[in-house]
DNA sequence: GCAGAAATGATACAGTATATCATTGCTCTG
DNA sequence: CAGAGCAATGATATACTGTATCATTTCTGC
């Protein structure tokens, strides 16, 4: 895990370069999320920004600033768990790959991956196949880290 | 898709093997899932079958509901859209594979698919690596299908 | 029939998300 | 630098999704 500073620093760069603006509510949110390996919920968020800044939010202001950086490329959405991560590769040179996420069902710790391409061709291809079309092909898998699988065993 | 009712048969009988009752409650649940190709919500349901069998139900019971169909494998609750498909295997011979579902995010309809098991290896292998252990690799795929996209289009 | 277990009912509430309309604040142009 | 127009946020209400808890009914096996 990088310096957050470093990684706010980037993501205002990137924000720019797109025409956005990365606001101070928008930053604090941010924040919350980089401080943090776990997913957490629009609800959750709300607390932390109270937490950690002082700022009160309404649900509605929340969630149009995590679509905001979601747009972005700054967060992703985890509908196995309705609940939100930073992506990983906002300081990163690399382009892109499809992420996929090993989501902690107990604790919502979250690893973010790239896959295998050979594997989104082999998704691709069998999606096509029905008729349909690939919207997203990021991947959520229902998983339990060391740390939880040790307690449960 | 193959008459409702030799499904229903084969679902009761699945149950009897388990031990478990297929009630009216529950075949009134499995039938509203049985006759749509998209998923529904369990307050969808609660709307189905009152309109299709007269009867209420609170929310409790359909969740309930579900939840023992889902363990009798008779349907699927799909995280991504927070809905529930019947299983396309109720009244196969063939041994379950593990399901892999495309989800048209316009009209909820589904296609289930079973996974290539390379991909299926390829995907425990990588989360293995990072010493995460899968739970269920289900799989939801975010696409459109084939009316969709051409409205869209 | 009766005891015990399984299933359902009833009420309340927690958590997730959006609709709608109002207000504030930034930016750009003249 | 004023003012128009748009972007961002505030405020209120409400819809949707899911669970906790305790009561009652129904089924099954003895």
């Amino acid at each position: 895990m990088q310096d957050i500073n470093k990684i706010l620093d980037a993501a205002e760069a990137s924000c720019s370069a797109s025409g956005a603006r990365l606001t101070d509510k928008r930053k604090q949110v941010l924040s919350c999320l980089l401080q943090s390996q776990k997913a957490q919920s629009a609800y959750d968020l709300i607390q932390g920004v109270k937490e950690n800044y002082g700022a009160t939010m309404q649900p509605t202001t929340m969630y149009r600033i995590l679509d905001f950086l979601e747009s972005e490329n700054l967060i992703h959405k985890l509908q196995l768990a309705n609940k939100y991560i930073y992506c990983s590769h906002i300081s990163c040179d690399h382009s892109h790959e499809v992420p996929q996420f090993l989501i902690c069902n107990s604790c919502d710790r979250v690893v973010e991956i790239d896959v295998n391409s050979e594997l989104i061709k082999s998704l691709t291809r069998t999606v096509e196949q029905v008729g349909y079309t690939l919207v997203s092909p990021q991947l959520e898998l229902d998983c339990l880290c060391a740390d939880c699988a040790a307690h449960a065993a």
